[in-house]
Order: structure tokens, then C-alpha cells, then sequence
DNA sequence: GTTGATTACCGAATAGTATTCGGTAATTAA
DNA sequence: TTAATTACCGAATACTATTCGGTAATCAAC
């Protein structure tokens, strides 16, 4: 009975803004550049999406669930647990910061900026911190589901931060030996002497703790 | 030779711009309601400072650093260390970004949309990370100064997720289990058993760990 | 005091933004 | 073919931080 919106053009706005985003970064790319890139008016990408921010959205959650995708499927591959506690760290700290110029640090402007005036709502954020718990269950023993719940919700607030910080430090993502040592310290906890604790742990030590642990199994 | 600056207008100024951020927010408050509520008028604002996000930050700095100070001082008082380590974790991720109705949020802000375009040193950043390294040094056995640093990068970045996630969760902040849980994490590895470890360990438990770490520091 | 230079101070302009308005024409169902 | 809907667009709107040009307060030197 009427015209219909064209996938075609939604998708020319997406792409044109996802290119622009990953460029120039959202505060520096405006509605007039998204529109020119996309062949169509301005006042046409008002007709697909709300607000420029929802355009942002629109491109972001299903980049970084992506993101999740691939990093959930990478898991199983990996025997050791603390070899697959790095891989989620080292994802989340220093991948997907780095990744696309930056890309998700666009996400943490636009949260910044014009989230709280209404139109965002966590679930995105919610959905995310459910996953990254299931996965987190699978390296960290003994954790339980809260538990891991709470580390989730950690270690998603770093990653915003890291994600944040992307451009300010240069570029710099989290260095290699820090994802180590958080690691290590998650599974074992403090180091039992700095000068001492290999980045990995000698065979000698796994085993005392292995031991340890199981006679705290059954002792506890 | 000519006409000089004066303080209670610099001072009238900052008043002003802190009163409203707080009232307010950064991107909600602008620059003619600043020069109003300090009698001044808006170009004059640029005699005193070079920008928007200077106020700020001129605001922000004295601000967080004396939190710090605070945090600080109150330490000593703390004979245990686990206490310690939580007194500092509930401080920056919990009461900080609460604060002044989210106060650090708009640090967090201006520094997403701003700070790229230069004007914006990491100075403060590193200032405050060095004396969290140190903070948690004295919490955190075994740690070593990099290793304190290390820790103290992340715990910082998790502190910019909770400030600029503040208001998205209607003001929410970090939760008191989940500090517990982290900081027993941080000081004891991962839980034996989940649903066991109590928030606060038994006299039992706690020995046997003084134990375990005395026996280790002994054959490590 | 008086003078002369400096510069705090201000009203009005500027440049830039996301978003909306009003009209036109393409599309679709009947 | 018609009638209703609505995608689409050019031009306006409302809002912003920041700057411009002029005025006058202030201070040092004499």
C-alpha cells in the first residue's frame, strides 16, 4: 500500500558508517559524511534508524558478538585451562580494544556521551556478561556459577577500561605479561615468591598445588 | 603593567562548573550556564582556561587525588591485610564511582569524547596507578613492585568501567560480594569448593593457608 | 598624579553539529 | 487507474563550544 524501506540502503548506511567509524572514530564522522557515503540525504537515515547513536548500536553488538562467537569456538581446541583462561584474556584485554583501529572504543564514546538519556538499555551488556561467566566456568575451578558471575562482571569493567583507554595511550594494548600474571593469580592466587614464580609455573609447583588442592577436597 | 587574573573569579568559576557537572553532568552543563552561575560571561571563561574539558580537569585532578589521599591514610588503621585489600577494591570500584552522584563519570566522558585531539596527557593516570602499586603491595604478599603495577593497570581499568557505567546501571556499584570474592581470589587463588568458602574465612581455613604458604616459602 | 601599555572582560558573531519540517514523488494494494 | 501511504530530499532549526573586536580596568614607570 505504500513504499517499503530497502534493505539495500539500510545495509549502504551501515556499511558506509562502519567504514567512517572505523576510521575516523564516531564523535569525528557526522550524519552528513554517513549520508554522503551511503548515496542518500541526511534526513534519509532518519527514516532507518533513530539516532546516530542507534546506527552505532546497530553495527556494534553484532560485531562484538561475533567477537564472541569466534572466541567460544576457539575454546574447546585448547587442553589446558590456563592456557584457555589466557585466550579469554587476552581477547577481551588486548585483542578486541586493538582490533579495527580501535573499533569498540567507539561503543565506550558513544555509552559515554549519550547512553544515559535513555534509548540504551544493558541488555547487550547483561547477555555478554552471561556468556563470558559460562566460559570462565570452563577455566577457573570451583568458581560456581555466581562466582563466576562476579569475576564476569570484573573483568567486563577492564575490558571497558582498556577499551576506553585504547586511543589515549597510543594505541597501547594490555601487555602480555600482565595477562599472565592475572591469570596465574586467578588459578593459584598471590605468587608465593615474586623473584621465584616462572611466568609459567614449573612442573614441581603444578603438582604441589594439584596436591594441595586435593587435600583441601577432601579435608574441606 | 596591566591587569592580572584573579583567583575568586578562577575559583568562582571552577564552583560553578563543579556544582553543575555534579548537578548535571559534563555534556549536559554547558559553557553559558557555567559563566552564569560564576557572574562571569561565557568568553571570559577562555581567559582562565583553554577549554571545556581544561575546567574539568582542573576539577577532577584535586578531586581524585585526594580521594586517594584519603584511602591512604586510612590504611595504616588496618591491621589485616584482607581487609586492606578490600578497603582499597570497595573504595575504587564501589564508593568512588558513586560519589557526588557519579562525579568520576564525568571524567570518564569527557575523556572518551575529547581526549583524543591532544591537550590530554596520561600523567595523571600513571601517578595514580603508581600509588595503587604501592597500595597493594602492602596488601597483596609476594606481588614484587612490576607485579604490584601489573595489578594495579587492571584494577585501575576495571575502575573506568564502573565510573562510566555508573549511571547505565541507574546508579548502581559494585557489589559487596563480589569485592569479597575477588580480593579472597586475589589473596588465595581460586575457591577450594564454592559453596564452602564462607565470605570470610574460618580460623581453620585461614591457618591452614599460613601453613601451606609458611611450607612453601620454606621448600619453594 | 598622569601616561602608556597590557590584558581582563564582554556582546555579538562563527562554525559546526544532530535532528526535524514540509513538500514531492515513488510505490503498492485495491 | 486510483488512492493512500511513506520513502526521500533540501532547507531550516536549535544547540553547542569557541573566537573576534572593541572597551575599559589595572599596573608600572615617570
Amino acid at each position: 500500500m505504500a513504499q517499503t524501506k530497502k534493505i539495500e540502503i539500510r545495509q549502504a548506511i551501515l556499511d558506509a558508517a562502519y567504514e567512517l567509524f572505523s576510521k575516523r572514530g564516531y564523535s569525528d564522522t557526522n550524519i552528513t559524511e554517513i549520508a554522503r557515503a551511503a548515496k542518500v540525504a541526511p534526513a534519509n537515515l532518519y527514516v532507518y534508524f533513530r539516532s546516530k547513536l542507534e546506527i552505532l548500536l546497530s553495527i556494534y553488538e553484532p560485531w562484538l558478538v561475533k567477537r564472541f562467537d569466534e572466541l567460544e569456538k576457539s575454546l574447546p581446541r585448547i587442553a589446558s585451562p590456563r592456557q584457555r583462561l589466557l585466550k579469554i584474556l587476552s581477547t577481551l584485554w588486548r585483542d578486541i580494544p586493538a582490533v579495527e583501529n580501535g573499533f569498540a572504543n567507539n561503543w565506550m564514546r558513544a555509552l559515554a556521551t549519550t547512553a544515559a538519556r535513555e534509548g540504551y538499555s544493558p541488555r547487550l551488556r547483561l547477555a555478554i556478561e552471561e556468556r563470558l561467566a559460562g566460559l570462565l566456568d570452563g577455566c577457573v575451578p570451583n568458581l560456581g556459577r555466581a562466582g563466576a558471575r562476579e569475576l564476569a562482571n570484573i573483568v567486563l569493567m577492564a575490558f571497558d577500561g582498556y577499551a576506553l583507554n585504547f586511543h589515549l595511550n597510543g594505541g597501547a594494548s594490555c601487555a602480555r605479561r600482565r595477562l599472565t600474571l592475572f591469570a596465574d593469580i586467578l588459578l593459584n592466587g598471590a605468587p608465593l615468591a615474586a623473584s621465584r614464580r616462572p611466568t609459567k609455573p614449573s612442573r614441581r609447583q603444578a603438582s604441589r598445588r594439584a596436591v594441595e588442592r586435593a587435600v583441601a577436597h577432601v579435608t574441606g
